[in-house]
DNA sequence: TCTGGGGTCCTCGTCCCT
DNA sequence: TCTGAGGGACGAGGACCC
């Protein structure tokens, strides 16, 4: 255990949010959530303004509707915040290299590694350097937790939201802990949350005193030591810089429920060929494919089979995914399918023809991203369906001709309304044309900071 | 009033092999 | 040939995280 709080958890306030009001100047101050806007969307992440409605993140957008009616409702815009996430990413580097980016909004830096920091006085003037920088490069707040652990830094800038910094000092761990729901600490969820309570324990003060035995009876042997090392302020994980994927998977959740076998079997299909050309994008291929199936009850299965050996081919898997299919039971109907490959490799044992033959499909889709992420696939699932009719989605940029660059407030019955402004414009005027308007066109996001 | 998408890790049961 | 123990691989599901 280090003796000085020089590991930072840095966390971007509100992230998706507030990128989206610095985007767009008539929505700041005002509530604004991002998500999924379909019958069946959740609240990915919403404002601080809309957060005094009740809102909060994985909320159903349904319940979220009710609860802020007027608040801007927006889809997200993975590629925009990729963009913004790389800058902050890149102060953080020239920090540590040892930086660990856990999603787009959120990563651990080992301030010492890159001796940035060495006590308490250094680590604190490391992390108010930082927030100043972020301000001035992205236009954004994020608040910085330090401590001598992954664990204490994170609830340290869990403390710190929104807009701040908070240092625990090392010797104060316990004492600060001793308090706190057990839901503070990290893997305990719902369930583990429960199964403590049942067995009378609320407070992570209580899971130190059960013992580790004790502890180990309610929740199992693993998560049990686990837990009760957390209790006792012990987090001896290292800032990780690299991590290898473990699995590339694509699902979709459907506005309807689909009954039809034959429909399900295809739309199996389609999961399998995006989750190969995810595969590929990244120079993967896995022995592992996993069918996964969520029925009109919510209950989920997964299947899967092992082949014997790694496979990128996109026939391999789609056939296996069928085979998958033939047993599960999809009458009453599926809300969600998925198809994933694990068991990774970075080559595959196939044949010649096959490595050629996946060359051939990979140019076919040259213009995808080279590597994805998590956070991408929600963007695929909408660049896939290119309608015919153009689609307008809320909160994406548009350009047009006479009015200039704005963004899609809303859309429907065949006309779409624009909000005309810029990053740097005061709030601007709205207007209304018919979808398929020609002098309207798709726009990409503008820098949050103009040059220079 | 319903519950996204992309991940990771753990547990438990089963099967197979020694 | 039967039986049991132990371990590894595999398959399924649960919990959790952002």
């Amino acid at each position: 255990m280090r003796t000085a709080p020089t590991i930072l958890h840095l966390d971007m306030d509100a992230f998706f949010a507030s990128a989206e009001q610095a985007a767009k100047p008539s929505l700041r101050g005002k509530a604004v959530i991002v998500g999924g806007l379909g019958p069946r969307g959740v609240v990915a992440t919403c404002s601080y303004e809309a957060r005094v409605f009740g809102v909060h993140s994985a909320m159903p957008m349904a319940q979220a509707r009710r609860l802020a009616p007027n608040a801007a409702y927006l889809v997200p815009r993975f590629g925009f915040y990729r963009e913004i996430s790389e800058q902050v990413m890149g102060l953080l580097r020239e920090l540590s290299p040892l930086v660990e980016p856990l999603s787009l909004d959120e990563a651990f830096v080992d301030l010492e590694a890159g001796g940035a920091a060495w006590d308490e006085a250094s680590a604190r003037l490391a992390g108010a350097k930082l927030r100043a920088d972020i301000r001035v490069v992205t236009g954004l707040t994020g608040s910085v937790g330090l401590a001598a652990s992954k664990m204490l830094a994170k609830i340290a800038s869990e403390q710190a939201k929104p807009d701040g910094l908070v240092v625990i000092e090392p010797g104060t761990e316990r004492e600060l802990l001793a308090p706190m729901s057990v839901r503070i600490l990290p893997g305990v969820g719902p369930a583990t949350g429960d199964h403590l309570r049942r067995g009378g324990i609320t407070t992570v003060g209580e899971i130190a005193e059960a013992g580790e035995d004790e502890v180990v009876r309610l929740l199992g042997k693993a998560h049990g030591i686990a837990l009760y090392a957390m209790a006792l302020a012990h987090d001896e994980r290292p800032v990780v810089a690299e991590r290898d994927t473990k699995s590339v998977s694509v699902e979709d959740t459907y506005d309807v429920d689909i009954h039809d076998r034959v429909r399900v079997r295809m739309e199996v299909q389609r999961l399998a060929d995006r989750c190969v050309r995810r595969l590929r994008g990244a120079h993967l291929s896995g022995r592992t494919i996993v069918l996964k199936v969520r029925r009109y009850d919510f209950s989920t299965l997964t299947r899967s089979e092992t082949l014997r050996g790694p496979t990128d081919d996109l026939s391999v898997v789609r056939e296996a995914a069928a085979r998958l299919l033939e047993s599960v039971d999809t009458t009453g109907g599926v809300r969600l399918l998925g198809v994933g490959v694990s068991g990774l490799a970075d080559y595959t044992q196939e044949d010649l023809f096959a490595q050629v033959q996946a060359q051939a499909e990979a140019r076919a889709h040259a213009d995808e991203p080279e590597h994805r992420t998590q956070d991408e696939a929600k963007e695929s699932a909408e660049e896939q369906e290119a309608p015919a009719v153009r689609r307008w989605s809320a909160g994406h940029d548009v350009w047009h001709a006479e009015f200039g660059h704005g963004w899609v407030q809303g859309s429907g019955i065949g006309r779409v309304t624009v909000r005309f402004e810029t990053p740097d414009s005061e709030p601007g005027r709205v207007r209304t044309f018919r979808v398929d308007d020609p002098e309207l066109e798709p726009a990409d996001p503008l820098p949050l900071r103009s040059a220079g």
